[in-house]
DNA sequence: ATTAGGGTGTGACCGAAATCACTTTTATTT
DNA sequence: AAATAAAAGTGATTTCGGTCACACCCTAAT
């Protein structure tokens, strides 16, 4: 298993080595290509994802027209459609690569299977209050700034990914349209 | 304690009556007036808090002139400035109650002894999803709908509290101005 | 009953960003 | 290297929603 999990669940619980082998043994690895889906809207959503390398959008398409962006995930984040893998329902959202990327799939009956076995909840509840702070944070920003306050933003938090990805493919993060964003940038660099 | 808190947790662990009541000295009872703060910006924030009655708003202020709301909480919910609850750090967002409410508080050590002493990580982990599920839909409504249609969803998922609220505070938390929430009102009626 | 204040409705005007249409630049593929 | 596709820049036009200004409630307090 890939040392970035193995490091991450250990800020919280340490774990043994062969209780550590143990635990990576539900882990299922794969890896995708750039473009490849990792969720499909409307298939069935069996796993939560572990990001070990790569970079990946989560989106929803509109009447499939317009795409939006609710966020890009990479190295150590967990991701997935949460909705649907915690209700058991059918994909709303679609997961895509952005990069080649590495993922370890944790299935549901896994997933609840180890919170006690491993006594990973607190792990997890860490990682689920991060998320949720971060998504209040993009909210405050969708409601308080301005597309081009929105950008220096997300210049400022993610610098590095800013460098990976397109900008046609930000503005639909930002929710501005391409054309505006690539006026703001303009603007904003004299 | 108030009934309404005993059977949420209760879905999740079923403590006995006795752990119950060791549970519930940990929490703080307190009433608060319609219009008094329960958290003020740049305070401390002690405690999170399960609203047993009422209803409150939690808001950013910019330049502490323009007022924009994150979300309302009433019965059953937790809710507190995560952000700083989590790492301790001043309020950067305040709670204010729309109606007389009554909470139960829980401070930062006691919530991190319960969680251990009576097994409520899981129970504050379903909480937690839910509440960063939620937070996708609102960054989801914000990114692709109008505003009409925003207004629209938001009488959907809250018939409840719509009756409880000014229009112009709806208008705060829908992202429009007081205004242009009174024109759609009257074009959705008809 | 008069006043004051919170909440709401509505017209006029303005501006930021969307949309449309097209060109130019940069990557990929063969 | 040529061809094709993907991404980015830019002008012209339109539109939706913000802002400003003011009128009209309705409830509670004097």
């Amino acid at each position: 298993m890939n040392p970035f999990l193995k490091n991450d669940i250990n800020i919280f619980k340490n774990l043994s080595e062969s209780e550590f082998i143990e635990l990576k043994s539900v882990f299922s690895y794969r890896k995708y290509l750039k473009k490849e889906f990792i969720i499909k809207e409307d298939a069935a959503v069996e796993n939560i994802y572990f990001i070990s390398s790569g970079l990946v959008k989560l989106s929803y398409f509109d009447n499939d027209t317009n795409e939006f962006i609710l966020s890009f995930a990479f190295e150590n984040w967990w991701e997935t459609d949460f909705s649907a893998f915690y209700n058991q329902t059918k994909a709303a959202l679609t997961l895509q690569c952005l990069e080649d990327t590495e993922v370890y799939g944790l299935n549901f009956d896994d997933y609840f299977l180890i919170l006690d076995k491993y006594r990973l909840s607190n792990y997890f509840l860490d990682k689920s209050i991060r998320g949720h702070i971060a998504s209040q944070k993009r909210i405050l920003s969708l409601l308080t700034l301005k597309p081009k306050e929105r950008y220096e933003q997300f210049l400022q938090l993610y610098p590095s990914i800013n460098q990976r990805i397109p900008k046609s493919v930000l503005a639909l993060y930002l929710g501005v349209s391409r054309e505006t964003l690539s006026r703001l940038y303009r603007k904003s660099k004299k």
